[in-house]
DNA sequence: TCTGGGGTCCTCTTTCTC
DNA sequence: TCTGGAGAAAGAGGACCC
């Protein structure tokens, strides 16, 4: 179950003014300020606007969008209405992302095109907004399906359906397959999924290594044994922050770096955990990144010890070119003893 | 020219330990 | 005491996801 465009339409639901007009949700909401595009509505996207896009180049695509910023609170609370839904059809559940979920519904004696469609009927009701449901036997499949006819869609893919259906598509469609993947398989005249599937197993282990290869030959032919993931604890936390402008001002890295190790840590505490080891991030003028990581000798949630450790990271960096992002993460994450 | 933020996982290399 | 090798752990980078 994936939600149609959905940081726009949360903004659409209660701002009615906006319907039908070009939407796009993005960092601060001033296409003038550096950041992305998180979200474009239809009309949007008819100027060729879309998610990952930078603000500025979306502007230009279509000045008279409206353009907001991303109101992360509202949108969790929003997806936690909608997954509430979810978890009255079946508890197992595994959320992916903020607007997606996948649904285990084999135990529902209904059919499941009967369940999808009170799905639909029922966050519609409760939010106003619409979502697009795929149905298969795996999620690698059902991934696929629900992205075939959004918005509002509900498709469903059937095992005798991968040769007609999924084998045509580019492979850009099979999860895990990115720009990288797709420009490297291109270059090796293969474009569709179909034409993946061909390609034997010892030569897709040779030029993807065997966790990648292996994975690559089971998704070419629809195959996915993985099960759902209802419950998972966090591996790390992070903050990070590109600035307006690129810098070479120590003094502004540093305070930022000690502010956002600041926060890392309040959250690491809010949320039960440790952390063992300090990684801090620094994207230099070219894009180019480096990261320094610090371990410490035993866990701790002590803020001078990280903030040492992230300043530790921070002098292992040779800053001789304008700096424009800055981040810190704690890593080897272990739940608090609750004594 | 432009390229966010918060994550996970994988691979390769280096360092540590026995 | 020196040298090597194996395996684990740590560190760095990169691809991918929403």
């Amino acid at each position: 179950m994936d939600m149609d465009a959905f940081f726009a339409a949360v903004e659409e639901q209660r701002r009615p003014e906006l319907k039908n007009k070009p939407v796009v949700i993005g960092g601060s909401g001033d296409p003038t300020q550096r950041g992305v595009v998180s979200t474009a509505n239809y009309e949007a996207r008819k100027f060729g606007i879309h998610s990952a896009m930078p603000l500025k180049t979306a502007y230009k695509h279509c000045p008279h969008a409206v353009f907001l910023p991303v109101d992360m609170e509202e949108y969790s609370r929003m997806s936690g209405i909608f997954k509430n839904v979810l978890r009255n059809f079946s508890p197992v559940m595994e959320d992916v992302g903020i607007d997606e979920a996948f649904l285990d519904i084999s135990a529902n004696e209904k059919s499941s095109e009967q369940i999808a469609r009170e799905i639909k009927e029922r966050i519609g009701t409760v939010t106003g907004l619409t979502c697009s449901i795929g149905i298969a036997n795996n999620k690698l499949l059902a991934k696929i399906a629900s992205d075939m006819q959004k918005p509002n869609g509900l498709t469903i893919i059937k095992e005798g359906d991968i040769e007609s259906r999924i084998w045509p598509m580019p492979v850009r469609k099979l999860w895990g397959v990115g720009e990288k993947t797709e420009a490297y398989l291109k270059s090796i005249s293969i474009n569709t999924i179909g034409e993946l599937a061909a390609v034997p197993l010892e030569t897709l282990l040779e030029h993807f290594g065997r966790s990648y290869g292996h994975y690559l030959y089971e998704a070419s032919r629809g195959l996915d044994d993985s099960e759902l993931v209802t419950h998972w604890e966090p591996k790390s936390i992070s903050r990070e922050t590109t600035f307006q402008h690129d810098t070479d001002h120590w003094q502004t890295i540093a305070k930022n770096l000690a502010g956002m190790t600041r926060e890392t840590l309040t959250e690491l505490k809010e949320r039960g955990y440790m952390c063992k080891n300090v990684t801090v991030k620094i994207r230099f003028a070219d894009f180019k990144t480096q990261t320094r990581t610090k371990t410490m000798d035993e866990l701790t949630h002590n803020l001078e010890t990280l903030r040492k450790a992230a300043f530790y990271c921070l002098g292992n960096f040779e800053l001789n070119k304008k700096v424009r992002l800055v981040g810190v993460r704690l890593g080897g994450l272990a739940k608090m003893e609750n004594d």
